[in-house]
DNA sequence: GTTTTCATGTAACCCGTTACATGATTCA
DNA sequence: TGAATCATGTAACGGGTTACATGAAAAC
């Protein structure tokens, strides 16, 4: 496994980038606003938070006084702990946004990264949109040519099943190019027709360049589909 | 996790009713003409065909005499071997190709249950198709909710992300929504005309009721795709 | 003759979850 | 006052992979 771990990392970071946050919001903002990566339980979460504060990229602070602002010397007192990511933490967190090696065209690493793309350059976001579209052909490839080969031995419902797993590919590979369009039209700052002014909220500082979808409607909770088998296999021997 | 390994064991199950096989090759048909699941490594099916046996499920024959038939008594002969399905094993497998139980709506373990499908009673795959939407249906539901109650707060890009998630779900749903009307207008024996006859082989006895598509291009690797998170939350206090 | 592919296995290890322990705060 | 939610943590367990060991048959 490529450190799934290393995703949890990434995105914990990036949130709190935005904001300084305890663990409990962290873990919500992990499996809601973000939808993406299949949940995280605490039993990985805070011990990740232990790392990442050993690693100094976070400090721990006392929460805002729960009840209210206690003075009394309770030692013992179990307290909201908010993180705040340290200079150094923005620091590794940009140098991780900066990298778009083939790690980021995986499929929960890609998820990731897009989520943070509002904080990511463009022309970082430009080669993961890329990359990851690369990876879905050389993905689609594959399928192809297994199925070439084995396709008279399959009955319908197997073959159905491999159509729709396809056609699944395919449609992110259009979408992928929908978005890199986008990218490329936004390059040049002037407006596009195919890129009109964000009308939504754009937390970051670019201009809203994506492509537009019928507005209503947004979706909510998953990466562009764990699609390709990771593929252990590629041979034990060797 | 629920029992990954038990999509492992009705695969081999299901693989091995159709003819005997030998494990590189069940781990292949897995990771290909299935292309499914995201493949299991050998020191996860061996293990598995050596509990499969222990069941009396399956036996293990000599393999097809590698080499030529050899007589000579080579005690330590490192043989192929291969599986056989035993009557028992054959009874437990439908006994699990019966069911249609909320397991086989979970993402991997319908994929399974789907490729199946040709030995699969008409009323079980009903079952577990509706199922799967109906599961599919909540998770719309819960990104919808999600969404509406972060909406205001994400940028663009992860907007775009949920967005295109959400899009995924509900082209599942539709395509469970055309599978489902295919299986009920085949269920009056008469052929009409969404469902031609099979002019794809069928392996199964059953009449080709499959929705048809444009019929090149069919696909290749992916399940139904990974969608909403499992969601070990649920919250860990009781 | 050597490399590739076929073929079977196992033990160590890693990662993440489950289950549990603990306690504060808010709501009915 | 008791239940639900917020909140933090850890130890044990389990499942699956990685890496290794071994060797035959086929391809080059």
């Amino acid at each position: 496994m490529s450190r799934r771990s290393g995703i949890l990392e990434f995105a914990v970071l990036g949130l709190l980038r935005e904001s300084p946050m305890h663990g409990y919001e962290l873990r919500k903002r992990l499996n809601t606003s973000l939808g993406i990566f299949r949940a995280f339980s605490y039993g990985t979460l805070y011990p990740c938070l232990k790392t990442l504060v050993a690693n100094g990229w976070l400090i721990e602070e006392p929460g805002s006084a729960p009840e209210d602002a206690r003075a009394a010397s309770l030692a013992g007192r179990r307290a909201k702990i908010v993180y705040r990511l340290t200079p150094e933490g923005k620091e590794h967190f940009e140098e991780l946004l900066s990298n778009s090696g083939p790690d980021s065209w995986e499929d929960e690493h890609f998820a990731a990264r897009f989520a943070f793309f509002g904080q990511t350059e463009r022309e970082v976001r430009m080669r993961v949109l890329e990359g990851r579209r690369s990876r879905l052909e050389e993905r689609l490839e594959k399928m192809r040519a297994s199925l070439a080969r084995t396709r008279e031995r399959l009955d319908d419902y197997t073959l159905e099943l491999q159509r729709h797993g396809m056609e699944s590919v395919e449609r992110e590979v259009r979408w992928l190019n929908e978005l890199i369009e986008s990218e490329r039209a936004g390059r040049d700052q002037r407006q596009s027709p195919s890129a009109p002014p964000a009308t939504r909220k754009s937390t970051s500082g670019e201009a809203g360049n994506l492509p537009r979808h019928r507005d209503a409607e947004p979706s909510g909770g998953t990466p562009p589909g764990r699609t390709g088998p990771p593929d252990p296999s590629a041979d034990t021997a060797k």
